[in-house]
DNA sequence: AGAAGAACTACCCAAAGGGGTTATTGTAAA
DNA sequence: TTTACAATAACCCCTTTGGGTAGTTCTTCT
């Protein structure tokens, strides 16, 4: 069986010295590169040759979150997965959308970190528990919850809907059967429901609160 | 300790069976209904009162993507555990979005299963290795990706991103120290560029393709 | 029964948007 | 060195947009 090579980001030294002896003692992995930040990741990266890197996030000089975009930019068949004490949204998304393949937080086990590497390299995303299902939560649709929140009605999302595929008030007049003047009337009041100044501000929002 | 209540729904009668001999040996578990469909789902769910349900997605008269979405409905504390052989995408993230809280294969052992249950009920959001995979790579900014399949340049970026948050010509003229006619040449070529007729339409296609 | 609000229409008017055209400058590729 | 193109700017001209105001009808909730 094939020796799954490791690489290590992770700048406190002691914790470091920790995944080190675990990589090193675990079976079948074979440790390839262990450093303290990511300021030369594009270097060290070919050298290494790793299938997996351990990546904290919270680094001095260039984070973890750059350092997987890095990594997946380098080469897309090396698995990441990061490794850290936070669990805020934010980093977490910013993380997923980087290209990490795993993420687990610091209080897990090492048993659970050994098994992580196992199953990222097989084609797996180990994630802890309450970051998976932060992830999962990330795709509920909030369906008519953003629509209630303003008050907009069935008709005025129509309208801004059709806004939003470039069609002017007049076409869209046609296209529902009201007069141009009652689409402009719809669309006053959308703007003010939204809080937006014009058609594109209204649409964006519209977008990015789910309501079209 | 608190047992964990877990209601059942599938429709092939040996694998039911199956799944009932499993929870009701299984330490921590207590089998408080078992269903060969989602016909009834919304008479059966308050009785039944489970912590967990356990869904397959293809079943007679209404499929399991239903079933979640209603459980969902009228509780969101109920953890949902879809079951099934499908892994592609598009029942997938329909299941997520209807609020799916696990979603495993049939393939996977009764081990993995019993694990599974236990991990959503404590807040975790169990998957199989490649389904978590999948749903990972739903996060993956394709980034540049769709800017430059449209050829659009850093500033027209720019003035479109302007333009989605309400700024009018002159305002992004300002903002970005360039004359308002200079705006409206950029907005012409992005109007071009993305096929687009107007303000409103570019920025919806924008906003979906990810490029602002 | 009365109030509230969705849906509809209309008019005035000023500002903004958008198509077409032309031209200069700087930079980067061929 | 030519060629290409991004970025800049300006002009004409017409259409569209959007604020303000005012009113009708119909349904729904109290």
């Amino acid at each position: 069986m094939q020796l799954i090579r490791v690489s290590i980001y992770e700048d406190n030294a002691k914790l470091r010295d920790l995944l080190e002896l675990l990589i090193t003692n675990a079976e079948g992995f074979v440790l390839v590169g262990s450093h303290p930040d990511c300021r030369s990741v594009e270097s060290e990266i070919r050298p290494d040759a790793p299938d997996v890197v351990i990546m904290d996030i919270d680094m001095p000089g260039r984070s973890g979150l750059e350092g997987v975009r890095i990594v997946k930019e380098s080469n897309v068949n090396i698995r990441v997965i990061m490794h850290t004490v936070f669990d805020d949204d934010d980093k977490l998304f910013t993380c997923l959308s980087n290209g990490a393949d795993g993420y687990l937080l610091k209080k897990d086990s090492s048993a659970q970190l050994v098994r992580a590497i196992k199953e990222v390299y097989d084609g797996g995303a180990p994630m802890s528990p309450g970051i998976a299902h932060r992830v999962l939560q990330a795709f509920r649709q909030p369906k008519a919850t953003a629509k209630k929140e303003y008050n907009i009605t069935d008709r005025e999302q129509q309208v801004l809907e059709l806004l939003s595929r470039g069609f002017s008030y007049r076409m869209i007049g046609l296209e529902i059967s009201i007069s141009p003047e009652t689409v402009k009337k719809h669309l006053k009041n959308i703007y003010q429901k939204l809080h937006v100044q014009c058609g594109p501000e209204a649409v964006a929002k519209a977008i990015r609160e789910r309501i079209i």
